[in-house]
Formats: C-alpha cells, structure tokens, sequence
RNA sequence: CGGGGAGUAGCGCAGCCUGGUAGCGCACCUGGUUUGGGACCAGGGGGUCGAAGGUUCGAAUCCUUUCUCCCCGACCA
C-alpha cells in the first residue's frame, strides 16, 4: 500500500472526547471515528487490525474443533420470551420494532439463536459434541459506554457454544476452549490471566475470565507469577485452572494459598469470558437429544465470548509508548512500512520503489510513505501508527550505500547497507 | 440512573461575566523558498456560534426549553 493512496487521516491534535490512552491513539492514527456515543466507524488503518484479530481468533477456534457459522444481528423477540431474558435484560436491549409492529431486537448475546439453530437439527448422542461459534457485530445499550472501543455499545465479539451429553464431556469441551483461549491471546502478543468468575446473568456454575496485563487496565490482578509465562504449546487448562489468581475484591492478603515471593500484582483488562451453565437454555428453549438408552435429555451448554474489537483496544494499551502504537507483528495493520524522507529526490524514490516492488511481490505487507511532507511529520506519523519494523530512506545516509532500520517495539535504529535490506528484514519477519 | 462538565471552521481553543453582527493555532488551497525530527514567507477558502423559542433597535453573549457528547460513581462482556 501506497501511503499517498491509503486513508490514513492521522490527527496532531487529540479529540477532547478521548479519555484513554488507547481510545487517543486509535483516533490520532486514523483507525477509527466516533458516530454516536459507544458506536464507531472502523477506518482502513483500524479496519486491518480488527481483521487480524478476527483472524488469530479464528484459526484458534477452528484448530480447537469449532464451526463457524453466522447469526444475524436483528433477532425476533420470541425465543427471547421463551427464554426469560427478553424481560430480564431490560434496557440494556435494543428494541426494534418492525413494519408489521412485530417485537424485534438486536442481538446482544445469541444462546437462545443457537440453541434454537441446535434443537432443530441433532436430537442423538452421536451428533454431540458440537461446538458452534460465529464473530459477529452486538449491541448492548449500556448505561454508560466509555473508553472508546473497549466498552463501545456496539461491539464485534466471538462468541461460541458447545452442546455435549453431559457434565463431565462439557467441562471437556470448556477445557479446550480454555486452552484455545490462552493461545489466541499468547499469539496476539498478550499476556492472558485466567481467573476464576461469577456466572452472572448468564447463570450457570462454572466460569472464567481471561484478563490481559496493561499498565493502564482497570482491575487489579492477584497471580501466581507462573501465569505470566506460559507454554502455549503445553497447556494443562486443569493445572492452569489451579494457580491462584483474584481481582483485588476477591483478594484476601491472609487468606492467599500461595507465598508472597510467587504472588504478583499487576493491571489487567478483561478480554474473554467463559461459562459453563448445564441445561438452564436447552431445558427452556427444548433443546433435548436422545442419550443412549433412548431417553430425552436436555443437553449441556457452555458458552464462550471474545471481544473482538475490544482487543484492539486492549492490545494498544498493552503496547504502546509516549509517541504511539507498538502493534505486535501479529496484529500489526502492516509488518513493514518504507519511509521515503525526501520524496522529491530521484534516488531516494528510485530506491523505496525497489524495496516496495520487492516486498509487494514476496506478500508482505508494506506500506510505502511517499507523501510529500516534512521530514518530521513522516517521522512522527509512522511511529504514530506502530508500524513494528520500519525502513527509512533519506539523502545523507543513501549516498553512502546505507538506509536505517528502525525496531518500533524497541526504538533502536541501525543502519543497513543498501544491498543487505531485503535479507536483512526476510530473516526480522521470519522470527 | 445520581453527580459534574462541554457544544463557536476538519481538530484544539479564545470570545460569553459587561449584548453592537466572530477570532487564534494547527489542518486545507495558491505561489515561492526549504528538506534527517511535526519547516518558512506571502496570499486565500471555510462558521445559519448544537437546535427551538423568548427578551431587545440589535443575541455566540441574557432567559426558557430541548438535543448531543464527555468525565466521576453505581452497573456490566
């Protein structure tokens, strides 16, 4: 991508509107604006990082055995008052209502779509387990939306539900769902704390959230420190499960089981939720099969939400410094961005040419900054936005033989021979 | 939902107290000079001052109503 062809309104100034750090970042660089309260237009730059993360999270359901499938947004009121939510959500629902004046909502949640979806096609055993999940846009008219996208009214979330025999094979498929969890935010560049939750509205038994550490986040995690650096490719959710971790209401200093020297106190944000709640839906929604013995029973539910566009938020304040974004190279909108400082000078824009064509052809996402503008305001906008590696291209270094590279994760800048930068930046990407 | 704050050019703000027909910085356009850290000079475009009503010869400014947005708290993925 060509930056004089992109969208990218980057902005000096930061909107009064933005409180957060990450809320400020993602509107000086362009990645998103803000339409009404809690609800947001995704720009190009915002657009391919929300895609990334839609992604990773999607490979990780699909490599856990989930399908993906999609449920619509407007939802009609009636399984809803089969359920008892329709009343129990209360304002926090948006009521629509159509031409024919038929009750309708936009979905804030979809156990009840799923279940319904379920108990029309599988009514044996052998069909179980399943596990459906789509990544679909919800509204929730909160009461008070803040913080830009990390607690927008409209949101894009992940949400799966899996449908097993019994207890004992659900708290399998939570398990895996646990472990999938874990890896998603590992490969997003995060550091996930898994902790034991209340069910909430949602009800059930059994329930985790996953919380991911920023300087900035709003609860206080109590961890044991093994959390913090996890094997992705050796998970034990029930060992895992073990280890101690507590919000700060939850803590009691006496009471801790593990010693001081292993506990750790960080902040965090709250990423994903997952629930186990046995039968509470498919007994209301009908959602029944045939066990065995030819006997009906309700089957078992859990259901398991990532926050999508939250994530964005999230990963920014994990990951950012005073001048702006760090994006992991998981995440990152482009892997690489080529700086041309002096637009107007042939050499210059005969060699970022070379390397654009180069990496275009080889399928790397580039970014090439062409524009015709000042040298520090190049500078400024592309750490703005985080490109993660950065190849800059000026006069005085080029004449003799060299551009710079800089590492946007850690600021350091080294000169490159001219002739070294493809391989050079080929082995940066393969790590 | 309780408490607080704010709506004036794309963005950030001043003007309001004390009424006289709107201004600054950035951004934008034109020309020129620049070019390794948000450049400089000159010229230029852009506003029914959130909306409605009222007071007045005259309202961004005073009064009333209303809408929107933000912050703190409670609540929540």
């Amino acid at each position: 991508m060509k930056y004089s062809n992109f969208f990218l309104p980057t902005l000096k100034d930061v909107p009064s509107d933005a409180e957060i750090i990450s809320h400020k970042l993602m509107i000086r660089a362009g990645m998103i604006k803000q339409s009404s309260s809690g609800i947001y237009s995704w720009l190009p730059l915002g657009l391919l990082v929300l895609k990334k993360i839609e992604h990773i999270v999607r490979e990780e359901q699909n490599r856990a055995g989930a399908i993906e499938l999609l449920m619509p947004t407007i939802q009609s009121s009636d399984l809803w008052i089969k359920s008892g939510r329709y009343d129990d959500y209360g304002k926090e629902m948006l009521r629509i209502t159509d031409r024919s004046g038929r009750e309708m909502l936009y979905g804030p949640t979809n156990e009840e779509l799923i279940t319904d979806i379920f108990q029309s096609h599988i009514s044996s055993y052998k069909d179980l387990p399943k596990n459906l999940y789509h990544i679909q846009w919800k509204f929730r008219d909160e009461v008070r939306p803040r913080f830009g996208v990390m607690r927008g009214r409209e949101f894009l979330m992940k949400d799966n539900y899996s449908f097993d025999l019994n207890e004992e094979e659900a708290k399998k498929s939570y398990d895996i769902m646990f472990k999938a969890y874990i890896k998603t935010f590992i490969r997003m560049g995060l550091t996930p704390i898994s902790l034991r939750a209340e069910t909430g509205p949602i009800g059930g038994n059994l329930s985790h959230e996953f919380q991911i550490l920023a300087k900035t986040g709003e609860s206080t995690l109590y961890y044991d420190k093994k959390l913090e650096s996890l094997n992705p490719e050796n998970i034990d959710p029930n060992e895992l499960q073990s280890f101690y971790a507590a919000v700060d209401d939850q803590h009691d200093e006496k009471n801790c089981p593990i010693q001081k020297k292993d506990l750790k106190i960080s902040k965090g944000i709250e990423v994903g939720h997952i629930f186990y709640f046995g039968t509470k839906y498919s007994e209301k929604l009908n959602a029944y099969i045939q066990d065995q013995d030819g006997k009906n029973i309700p089957v078992h539910m859990g259901s398991y939400g990532i926050g999508v566009s939250r994530l964005v938020g999230a990963i920014i304040e994990a990951n950012h410094d005073e001048k702006g974004i760090q994006w992991p190279t998981s995440v990152a909108p482009f892997k690489l961005a080529i700086i041309n400082l002096m637009s107007d000078d042939q050499d210059c824009a005969t060699k970022s040419m070379e390397y654009y064509d180069y990496f275009m052809k080889n399928e790397i996402e580039v970014i090439l900054d062409d524009r015709i503008c000042s040298v520090g305001k190049k500078l400024s906008d592309n750490e703005l936005i985080g490109i993660p590696f950065q190849i800059i291209i000026g006069k005085r270094d080029l004449k003799n033989g060299f551009v710079e590279f800089k590492n946007r994760l850690n600021n350091k800048v080294e000169k490159i021979k001219v002739d070294d930068v493809t391989n050079f930046i080929n082995n940066k990407l393969k790590i």
